[in-house]
DNA sequence: CTCTCCTGCTAGCAGTGCTAGATCTAAGAG
DNA sequence: CTCTTAGATCTAGCACTGCTAGCAGGAGAG
C-alpha cells in the first residue's frame, strides 16, 4: 500500500511543480514565453508527461488561474478586515483589486481572459473562486440598500475588471487611475 | 500617371478586401480561424501578398478593429441622439454598448483584448477611436457634476467594458445582465 | 522589339500543441 | 533469485502556425 502512496504524492508534487513552473515563467516573460517544450525543460521532464497530468495547455493554465483566485482571495480579505468602517473597506477592496492586477499582469490575465471553460458563477466552480468572489460580495453587503447584493457586487466588480484591463492594454491615460478608481468607488459607496 | 493610380486603386481595393474578409471570417468562426493560409486563400491570393500590405496578422486584426471602432461610433451616435433626455441617453447609449459587444464578440475582441498596438489615448489614434470615445463623451458631458468629464466618462466605459467582457467568458450570470447594466447606468446618472 | 523592373508565386524555415509507438524500469509471480 | 509483465517515460513525428527568401512572368519604358 504504502508503496502506492508514495508514487501518488510524487505524481501530485510533480503536479505541483509544472503548474508553479508555469505561473512562474508566465509571471517574468509571459504566457507567450509558456510553451509545453518551455514547460517540459523547466521541470526536467519531456513534453508529455505534461499530458498525463492535464488534457493540454489550457488545462494548465486553468490550474494556474485557481492558483491566483487564491492568492487575490487572500489580498482581498487582508485589505477588507484591516479597515472597520464600510466605506473604507470597499475603498482598501478595490485598490488591493487593481493593485493585484498590475502587479500579476499574467496571472490577472490566466484568470479572466484566459482559460474560457473554468466554471464560474455555477455549483461546480472551485472553492478557490468562490472565495475570491465572497470576499467582494462581504465588502458590499454593508452598503446595500435597494438593491440585490450578488448583483450589486458583480457590477462592482465589473467595474474593477473593466478598469484594469482598459488600462493596461493602452486604453486609459495611466495617469489618472487612481482618480478613476476613486470615482467608480465614491459611486459604489452611497 | 493614371495608369498609376490604376494600380494604387487596385492595391487600395486588395486591403479593402483583405480587411473585410478578416473580420467576416472573425465573425462567422472566431479568430482563431483566421489564420493567414485561410486569409490568402478566401481573398484568392497567396499568402505573401498579405505581407505587402499589412506587416503582419497583428496589424490586420488592428485594421479590423479600426472598421469596428467606426461601427460602434455609428450605432452610440444613433442611440445617443434619439433621445432627448440626458439620462435616458446614457441608458440607450449603455445599452447599444452591450449590444454591440454581445453582437459582435470577434470584432470586439480585436478592438479592446487583442491589438494591443494600436495607439489609443494619444493624439496619433485613428480617428474612428476618437470618434467613438467622443460620443460616449458627449453623453455624459450633461450629467457632469463635481468630477471631470474625461475621467468620469472612462470610468463609466470601463464599467460597461468590464460588464461585456466579464459575461462573455461566463464569469457572470447571464440571465442578470439587464439588471447589472440598469445598475451601473443608475449609480452613473445621479 | 528588347530590356528592365516589379508584382505575385512556390517552397521552405522555425516554432507551436499534441500523440503514437518504442523503451526501459520496477513491481510481482514462481 | 530469476523471469515475466505492466506501467511510466521518452523519442520521433504529425499537422499546423506566422513569416520570408528567392525565383518566375508579365507589365511598362525606351
Amino acid at each position: 500500500m504504502s508503496i502506492q502512496t508514495r508514487r501518488a504524492r510524487e505524481r501530485a508534487e510533480r503536479e505541483r511543480l509544472i503548474v508553479t513552473a508555469a505561473r512562474e515563467l508566465a509571471e517574468s516573460e509571459g504566457w507567450d514565453a509558456v510553451t509545453t517544450r518551455r514547460l517540459a525543460e523547466e521541470i526536467e521532464y519531456s513534453q508529455p508527461v505534461l499530458y498525463s497530468h492535464f488534457k493540454g495547455k489550457d488545462a494548465i493554465m486553468a490550474a494556474v488561474a485557481v492558483e491566483g483566485f487564491a492568492d487575490l482571495a487572500g489580498e482581498l480579505r487582508a485589505a477588507r478586515t484591516a479597515v472597520a468602517d464600510p466605506r473604507e473597506a470597499l475603498a482598501a477592496v478595490g485598490a488591493a483589486y487593481a493593485l493585484f492586477a498590475e502587479r500579476r499582469p499574467a496571472l490577472y490575465d490566466a484568470m479572466f481572459t484566459h482559460a474560457v471553460d473554468l466554471p464560474f458563477a455555477t455549483a461546480e466552480a472551485p472553492p478557490a473562486l468562490r472565495e475570491a468572489f465572497g470576499e467582494l460580495l462581504e465588502t458590499v453587503r454593508p452598503l446595500v440598500r435597494d438593491d440585490d447584493l450578488e448583483t450589486l457586487t458583480e457590477t462592482f466588480w465589473s467595474g474593477l475588471h473593466g478598469l484594469v484591463t482598459l488600462m493596461r492594454n493602452g486604453r486609459l491615460r495611466h495617469a489618472d487611475h487612481e482618480r478613476r478608481l476613486a470615482l467608480l468607488i465614491s459611486r459604489f459607496s452611497g
